[in-house]
DNA sequence: GATGAATGAGTCTTCATTCAT
DNA sequence: GATGAATGAAGACTCATTCAT
């Protein structure tokens, strides 16, 4: 019986081994990037050695890039969020957006996802394409969708910013940025911040009689 | 005379070669950041040997802090900028907001500069700290000075982002960290990007009577 | 019953354990050799893991060393071999180089245990003692015996190679070692060679009145 | 002037750098086996450290290649050497034989590299093509050619060996081997053996009336 | 000033060996 | 008996840095 438990907690702790190990390569790799990082380290943080780090992944590079896709965070169901939203377009957008805040400057995840993109995009560039349609894409085209909707609706002016999204969005990638990069020196009041962003936006898209 | 001559431009040579290297010390480390970027590839760029780096500069460490003193990008005359502008708010906010997407989308040095604060940022932190205090504070200290005068005038609409300019700014900022990464992938029509943008910004700025 | 078979089945099976270890690190020794073999490779040759093989041998230098008196192959026998001939001594040569050829050439064992004292005799000294009193020592004795009778008996003149017997068998050995490394490259056809090789010695040591 | 030579001396030495580290790598190569030697043994047996063995030689693999190639031994001129000889073919023969003792048995490259051929051939089979083609190929052919002139001559016997030379010279390649693995455990009279191999090679070739 | 041979600390990676289950 | 996760010593290779010329 006890050492049915024992079995338990050892089977239990193998399983969890490569997610562990992931984890602290996360932690690890953000910390000091990729080059910086050294596969002991990793170790460490896991208590482990060096050795079982090499037991469940091939090699430091493969270990990056399975780190990466163990982050599984992604936009790709922003379209089918956008979906669920009904009543007047102003309030539509302004939950989209704060979806995108949520996500983009709350989750760490997805914010340190943009560090390796911009710090270790030229090492791995198939990071940056998959960033680029399983992010940019899906959001840029679901934000557009939904401004499109409301123009349609007529209660959204057709600006030339609905062809080009980005330029409504883009400041909460900069809020995301600023955060992961000044953190501490320039810490940021999210909700007032997204209360401002919001604001400006419905005021420059709103249709008027 | 022609020896003279000779010494001459050798000596000029010379006392260009700092700047060559710090030049040479840009493109690798943008290409690969700090680590990974061996000093002989600086060299080899300059088209010197290892030891005469070692020459003109201590350490490698040295090099990346000079040669990011050397980009020598700065917002910290923004504000004397704003000051120059005259006419409708309308009108000095969008030329404002040009000057930034001159310098932020446009000059390759102040986008690689952004690229070494987030890559390195945890390696310098006084580069990370250099750059909020002569970038970040600089250009969202004027633009809001600019937009607190726009309210004053009565000519702009007391929102609450112009407390924020952030959220102004930041599709800006967000345009030239796209440009940083998916270069090819997601090529932009900067001028229209900035065309859309101001539209949105002074039709959510504007005071409606 | 059935029970009763299976276990007796398991039982056989693993009372064959050690040799099929012993089969599967011959032939892994001998195509990477032993500083390149993995222990793990001999246990999936086996179709067991890596701990098995500790269950029965101790260290892989224990396992090599096993593996090599496992090969159980000796030219010990010889000198009894060459005592069941009779006839002209012309016919008990042949037959006693035909011997040689079957284990040297077509044994391949035998070969491939000639291929350990060379790559890896200066690691394991003992291969080599044990190669020279086991293989040379009786070939060459029961060898010169035999010529030595044979110019007693008249049959044969008395040259030199009558006490080095190690010229008249040489290309014997030059066969097996050729056939181990080109293998491929230099095909012989064995029997030929043998026959030439017979008829140059016949010819070279049978007495002319 | 003292300077000079100093520089001289340098020079000297650098220049002779990978000479020495190619003779410390045959020397260590051979003791240990391919695998088996660390790249910092080489280096110690020069007097440098590791890193300067790789200011020379890509990788420890380029090295023994490298190594094999500056061993720079060869049969490729034994048949410009066979032609020189004139006289009766079993002077010729034994001529022939004794350049070939020399070469096989006394030179200890030549030597050591079909020991490397044997233990490290799987692993670099480019090796054992070049050594098939530059020792084997040329030797055997020459011996060939010699026989049949000597046939045609009407002082040699058309023996079966004739076509096949290997049966002819294989004592000496087995005498090789010894001396390789047995050194000091069987001491052999080279001049001896040579002397009993032509002994009876030629009586077993020669015509008889 | 410039060179480039040399150094050696540091890092990735491998693999014999152990041992709890 | 068998497994395979874990260890850690060892070795290939890199590269910042030095220094004699």
């Amino acid at each position: 019986m006890s050492a049915g438990k024992q079995a338990g907690l050892r089977a239990q702790r193998k399983a969890q081994r490569p997610n562990e190990i992931l984890d602290a390569a996360f932690e690890e790799f953000v910390e000091r990037g990729y080059v910086a990082t050294r596969v002991e380290d990793i170790a460490s943080r896991v208590g482990v050695t060096k050795g079982t780090i090499y037991f469940y992944f091939e090699t430091k590079e493969r270990l990056f890039e399975e780190m990466i896709r163990h982050l599984s965070v992604s936009f790709a169901d922003v379209s089918a969020y956008a979906k669920t939203l009904s009543g007047p377009y102003t309030e539509r957008i302004k939950a989209f957006l704060r979806m995108s805040y949520d996500r983009l400057v709350l989750d760490r995840k997805t914010r340190e996802l943009l560090r390796f993109v911009i710090a270790e995009g030229s090492r791995f560039p198939q990071v940056v394409d998959r960033h680029h349609d399983e992010f940019v894409v899906p959001l840029m085209n679901a934000a557009q969708k939904l401004f499109e909707e409301g123009v349609a609706a007529g209660e959204l002016r057709a600006a030339p910013a609905i062809k080009i999204p980005d330029t409504v969005i883009g400041s909460a990638v900069m809020l995301c940025i600023s955060q992961m990069i000044f953190a501490d020196r320039k810490p940021q009041d999210v909700d007032a911040f997204f209360e401002a962003h919001v604001d400006i936006i419905l005021h420059g898209l709103i249709a008027k009689d």
